[in-house]
RNA sequence: GGCGCCGUAGCCAAGUGGCUAAGGCAGCGGAUUGCAAAUCCGCCAUCCCCGGUUCGAAUCCGGGCGGCGCCUCCA
């Protein structure tokens, strides 16, 4: 009944304890906002989504913060490249940033903290630093000093040496090759900030220690970030925020693991493997997403697919493997959501209400049943008993370590277990048994509530291919006219006709599907 | 070179010491259908190789082979 949650500190799970109890705060590592956002970038926020959303269903009150990168480098030298400011630029991805996450159903954000808006947080920090010798300023740059640090290296079992941080001119500042940057000095034409050190920016670390504990305080619960992102960026957070404040800095560090760009074939040997064929070409090899052409498609992709489709393909996955993102496994999606999407219909043809509003009183976003509110005794119903057997399945899994791909089996089994009711107990006919109807009603706001702790199913789909609502009320029309014509054809036992009819829509990626008493049509999913 | 991850059916993917190894996709057989679609039922793996520990291992240990990541301000 404990969650239990991995941490990369202990390499192990362990059961999850508040700092403070019945609060948790979490700490995402967000982007940096130079460009255009991309599929790698929405792993850790739609699972950190669900974590917050299975955590406050589990009776905690959750903070969970992300952190807008915006300013460094390579924001400024988009700036230039493109000839607008550095806040402009940032202020362009922030938005794209954020429409992508919740066009993914990512929704459960608290707070999204900007670097440049917490200068003064972080320049007090770097005092702290120095005046506790930890850090030491030269030429305008400031460095930690990362022989200070005895604990250093302990979250990816790595010293201090490995550390290359800033080359060039930096280089030669710093007492030690493992020294990085806290501050660095404005050169020419750079967006700068003043400072006891003179104008300059922050480095890469200093702002996630700095908002973490402002907003979360110096201890705080869990915090999160992509496997990539473990050396050197979290290894001098925790060093920073520890040295700074001689007590842990996070309980739980998450890592979830990275995407890569699915390529169908062999996968080729490393370039600087020595034997076999020198001959086996890069281009088969899966790449990670974040160098790759992959980026700048996301947005047309979600359009493409839908929010959930996307959310899916990340969500049937443990958070911390590799996730090989291609277009047959987005398909593959698409061919298993569409069970469920199948299932809505016809619960609305039988309920004439619509799926979505089920157990939803108010706001979608606050989809989030407690825990125990959605608990409910079978009382010897055949279907509720099995349905509470795959809900206490479901919460175990979940339980353990947000196993989101191991849960989502359960709600699969749902689907079977109230599509056979469904058919046994005849619903759709119109003499179906009231009590019969009373647990399908119940078994079905199970679901509601475990699907929506993955955030799926939160509102219905877009219709695919982007009509206007005029057109779609067009087609509808055009399709009764169409319907109508096959059924006269096949009350008069004239199937070649209505074949004919059935097969040429097909080919326009219409369905037809004949029910009793009358006859329904859907567009193909999109793949 | 240093640190780390992974190898389960045609494909994707749970399971990390003990009931008949989840679930999805694809496929096959059946129910249903005028035929389909949708739905339901059934079938479809002994877990990369070798050795060890154990009453018992996909699951632990050792060794191979194979794939991948980080060590470059990439989530």
């Amino acid at each position: 009944m404990t969650i239990q949650i991995y941490n990369t500190l202990t390499r192990n799970k362990e059961p999850l304890e508040p700092v403070h109890p019945g609060r948790i705060g979490i700490y995402l590592c967000g982007p940096t906002v130079y460009k255009e956002a991309h599929i790698g970038h929405m792993v850790g926020p739609v699972i950190f989504d669900c974590i917050k959303r299975y955590l406050t269903y589990s009776g905690f009150e959750v903070t969970w913060i992300v952190n807008i990168t915006d300013v460094d480098d390579k924001l400024i030298a988009q700036s230039q490249e493109r000839g607008i400011s550095m806040n402009q630029v940032a202020t362009e991805m922030t938005m794209d940033y954020c429409a992508n996450l919740l066009a993914l159903g990512v929704d459960q954000i608290t707070h999204l903290p900007k670097a440049t808006e917490n200068m003064d947080e972080i320049i007090q920090f770097i005092q702290d630093l120095i005046e506790k010798r930890f850090a030491y300023a030269v030429d305008g740059d400031v460095f930690f000093d990362v022989a200070q640090d005895s604990q250093y290296g302990k979250l990816s079992n790595r010293k201090a040496e490995d550390q290359q941080g800033e080359g060039g001119g930096a280089a030669a500042k710093k007492r030690s090759s493992g020294d990085f940057a806290l501050w660095k000095a404005a050169k020419q034409n750079e967006p700068s900030w003043e400072s006891p050190w003179g104008p300059g920016r922050p480095g890469w670390h200093i702002e996630c220690s700095a908002m973490s504990r402002r907003i979360l305080g110096q201890t705080f619960d869990i915090h999160g970030g992509g496997l990539d992102l473990m050396f050197p960026h979290h290894e001098n957070e925790i060093a920073q925020s520890e040295c700074c404040h001689g007590q842990p800095m996070a309980k739980y560090w998450v890592h979830n693991g990275l995407l890569r760009a699915g390529e169908a074939g062999k996968i080729g040997g490393r370039a600087d493997r020595q034997q076999g064929e020198p001959q086996c070409d890069e281009e088969e090899s899966a790449q990670k997403m974040s160098r790759s052409k992959g980026a700048g498609g996301l947005r047309s992709q979600i359009a493409r697919f839908g929010g959930d489709r996307i959310r899916f393909c990340l969500l049937r996955t443990h958070y911390r493997s590799t996730i090989v993102f291609s277009d047959e496994g987005i398909a593959e999606a698409g061919t298993a959501l569409d069970k469920f999407y199948t299932f809505f219909e016809r619960y609305e043809r039988i309920t004439s209400t619509s799926f979505y509003l089920t157990g939803t009183p108010t706001d979608p976003r606050r989809l989030i049943r407690r825990r125990a509110a959605g608990d409910f005794d079978p009382a010897g119903d055949g279907l509720l008993i099995e349905l509470k057997n795959l809900r206490d399945s479901y919460l175990a899994k979940m339980d353990d370590d947000f196993n989101t791909g191991a849960a989502v089996s359960d709600l699969f089994q749902m689907l079977s277990v109230l599509n056979k009711f469904i058919d046994d107990q005849k619903l759709e006919d119109s003499s179906h048994d009231s009590s019969a109807m009373a647990s399908f009603l119940r078994g079905c706001e199970t679901l509601r509530e475990l699907s929506a702790i993955l955030g799926l199913f939160l509102k219905p789909p877009q219709v695919v291919g982007g009509g206007s609502g005029d057109d779609d009320r067009v087609l509808d029309d055009v399709m009764r006219v169409m319907i109508d014509l096959r059924t006269a054809a096949r009350e008069k036992k004239d199937f070649a006709t209505a074949d004919q009819i059935r097969d040429r829509l097909g080919e326009l990626g219409i369905v037809l599907e004949d029910r009793k008493g009358e006859t329904g049509w859907k567009r193909q999913a999109e793949s």
